[in-house]
DNA sequence: TTATTTTAGTATCAAATCGAAATCATTATC
DNA sequence: GATAATGATTTCGATTTGATACTAAAATAA
């Protein structure tokens, strides 16, 4: 019976903290896109893997993206290897503007518990976001750090970079681990990744 | 910056785990809407007090309320005492259907937890509620068990129940020790409350 | 190769949602 | 008693959303 109450706190505290309506000229929905296209790696900041994200469809996921753009808060720019992908970049007005985030109130609250204590909390958090994924069928974005296709022992070898991407076979920088991605594979079994355009 | 990725991660899953659209012919604000009937006592179960509890406006609520009367979820009871207020309960038909609720998924992923990290979790969460209430200035609900209006040591005094509220002055059955309250107080510094009808 | 299927992205449209403002009845306050 | 505040509801317009259809490009099959 508690873990009732667990599961609709975090729902009241995601609706609470978000904020209600625009701010800054943004909805709810921009502003998570603007989160997800600051956090997410290259491969990532497509279109498809937001709606892949947030769990919507991909036409209102272009709608979403589409408002960022003329509000020039996204800069759109097509593949060269596949002519049908394209990638968006964070532009120096939407990196200013995510220094008024609505949930800032949210980001201060964590900030304040003990460093101990956060760490634990996040990794509940994580491990929640982990089996909800997982019993629903939706993709899980994580970070190198625990992903099956990280490659990298932090040494150079000859000709090859410290760490790289076993999926998308290429080379990673240091940024990039801390990342959100798409081909993210916990290592156990999920339906088969879909939407890998853009690597 | 740990503190961002857990905001982050609490409006994701929060997100994630409410399922998209339509489940069960009912809208997302409606299954809100009906967790909230099925956990807030007597004097909170106002549209008034959803708006409040839900970050919105009244008119808002209102509608939501419609439907969900509409659609034979909730019953209305004007109230005795004030000719304004109406009292809204949950049907048989309601309580049948929160068992298919859609936040199913992250209520098991959080039974799974070992119990004792399910407890610090869920203090660490109301924790994080009441900062983001405290800073928004939002009101904040919450069970008699930490509220400074509670008046019980448990023993029954002579014509007088063995729980009370001091702030509506009535006498509290067990059941409703455990429910959410608009008037929860927790003694920290708080804008004014307001809504206090259905008393 | 050619044909078929899949994928990425976008546009369109109808339904639904939401917040602001106005309204009405009731209660509280001066 | 007059005025203000509160609870609930309705209406209206702007916005959002998901479903659908569509184009273009890439992957796959024959």
């Amino acid at each position: 019976m508690d873990s009732r109450v667990i599961a609709e706190l975090i729902l009241h505290l995601g609706r609470i903290a978000s904020g209600d309506g625009l701010v800054a000229g943004l909805t709810p929905v921009q502003w998570t896109g603007l989160r997800y296209f600051a956090r997410a790696n290259r491969f990532s900041r497509t279109p498809s893997a937001f709606a892949a994200f947030h769990g919507t469809t991909r036409g209102t996921a272009s709608q979403t993206v589409k408002g960022l753009v003329a509000g020039g808060y996204l800069k759109q720019t097509r593949s060269e290897t596949d002519g049908r992908s394209v990638r968006l970049d964070l532009t120096k007005k939407a990196r200013a503007l995510l220094k008024d985030d609505p949930i800032e109130a949210l980001v201060q609250a964590a900030d304040a518990l003990p460093s101990g204590v956060r760490g634990n909390f996040s990794s509940v958090l994580q491990r929640l976001l982990g089996s909800v994924a997982l019993q629903t069928g939706k993709p899980l974005f994580g970070t190198c750090a625990t992903c099956m296709h990280f490659e990298g022992d932090g040494c150079c070898r000859e000709g090859m970079n410290a760490y790289a991407c076993g999926f998308v076979k290429e080379a990673l920088t240091a940024d990039e681990l801390e990342q959100l991605c798409i081909n993210f594979n916990s290592g156990k079994a999920r339906p088969p990744r879909v939407g890998t355009a853009g690597r």
